[in-house]
DNA sequence: AAGACGAAAGTGGTTGA
DNA sequence: TCAACAACTTTCGTCTT
């Protein structure tokens, strides 16, 4: 994916655009239009200014990544005292190529581990591209992987299954909101499969990841439906007093947060059916029925309709 | 005709004996 | 290991706009 670099907004040509790394997403600030919602850099960390610079730096190679096994070293050193073009190399090449070589043979612990990891991060990497998370979150799941490998608690799962599970803590972790069953689907496993993974991930690395803050969900329905940033706000008003009641514990936050929605809409007049909005939180209307209900009566909430 | 509402039965996961 | 349980879903009939 190499996507040049956007500077306008195609929409409306404004300038102003806003880099919303929480979301994964590259908004306009003039008319809100999302331009992008992927945030991934896939070209190195550099820039070169002229063609010297250019020279020397391409050969660093790709930047250093925890998403690739040996974290991006494995690809620029073979056991030919050449370059490229099949030239032979200077001498002062070819003691940094020495040197590198070393290093990369010690790095290489084992051959079936090793390769194991390789694949699992190519696996990671592939999910992560699939549901548009921008990179800290796959560079927190690769961490995580590793952490499971280190553990020696591969044995018995399948590599879909724990790179699911990753990919899922380490979006509850950067606060990014993504279903397990959007995840368990990009990784072509069963939502069962994805759940039990990613609990015996949770109890073996005993990480405490906070429960999602239906808050955040808000943002995203928003977004979704293309609501204003007065209803946004006003749902999140709703559910902060929802949560002062205790009416969010034991519930799931994204049939809160839904209902939150939905209620703003019809305040604010910008109606939304309580099927569209059950389509993007991936509830049933009859779940924002009973959250709305609730959240009415107990807030006491005036809807003049 | 579409959306909202609610009852009833079913599902998958948690808990506690 | 099993049954009870809560939350949520599916389905379907009825009412409202």
């Amino acid at each position: 994916m190499k996507s040049e670099k956007i500077t306008k907004c195609p929409e409306c040509g404004n300038a102003d655009l806003i880099r919303d790394y929480e979301a994964g997403e590259l908004v306009c600030e003039g008319c809100g239009m999302v331009i992008s919602s992927t945030l991934f850099d896939h070209g190195p960390e550099w820039r070169a200014f002229d063609e010297e610079q250019r020279e020397k730096r391409t050969r660093v190679g790709a930047p250093l990544t925890w998403t690739i096994h040996d974290k991006g070293l494995s690809t620029i050193i073979d056991w030919h005292d050449r370059d490229v073009y099949g030239r032979k190399l200077k001498p002062d090449q070819k003691a940094r190529v020495y040197r590198l070589r070393k290093w990369h043979r010690r790095s290489k612990v084992s051959g079936a581990t090793e390769r194991n990891l390789a694949f699992a991060l190519s696996e990671l990497t592939k999910v992560a591209y699939k549901l548009n998370l921008p990179k800290n979150v796959l560079e927190t799941a690769s961490v995580i992987y590793r952490k499971v490998v280190r553990k020696r608690l591969i044995r018995g799962r399948s590599i879909q299954g724990v790179a699911a599970a990753s990919i899922y803590m380490a979006c509850r972790q950067c606060n990014i909101i993504r279903t397990l069953e959007e995840v368990a689907a990009a990784a072509h496993i069963s939502k069962k499969e994805g759940g039990r993974n990613y609990r015996f991930l949770l109890r073996k690395l005993e990480t405490r990841v906070p429960p999602v803050d239906p808050t955040s969900y808000i943002s995203k329905f928003v977004n979704q439906l293309t609501l204003s940033g007065e209803t946004e706000s006003i749902a999140m008003q709703i559910l902060g007093q929802a949560m002062e009641l205790r009416l969010t514990s034991g519930r799931g936050p994204a049939g809160i947060a839904a209902a939150a929605t939905y209620i703003a809409s019809l305040l604010t007049d910008e109606r939304r059916t309580q099927g569209e909005i059950a389509k993007g939180a991936h509830v049933t209307e009859v779940t924002i029925r009973n959250r709305y209900k609730e959240l009415t009566q107990k807030l006491n909430i005036e809807l003049d309709m």
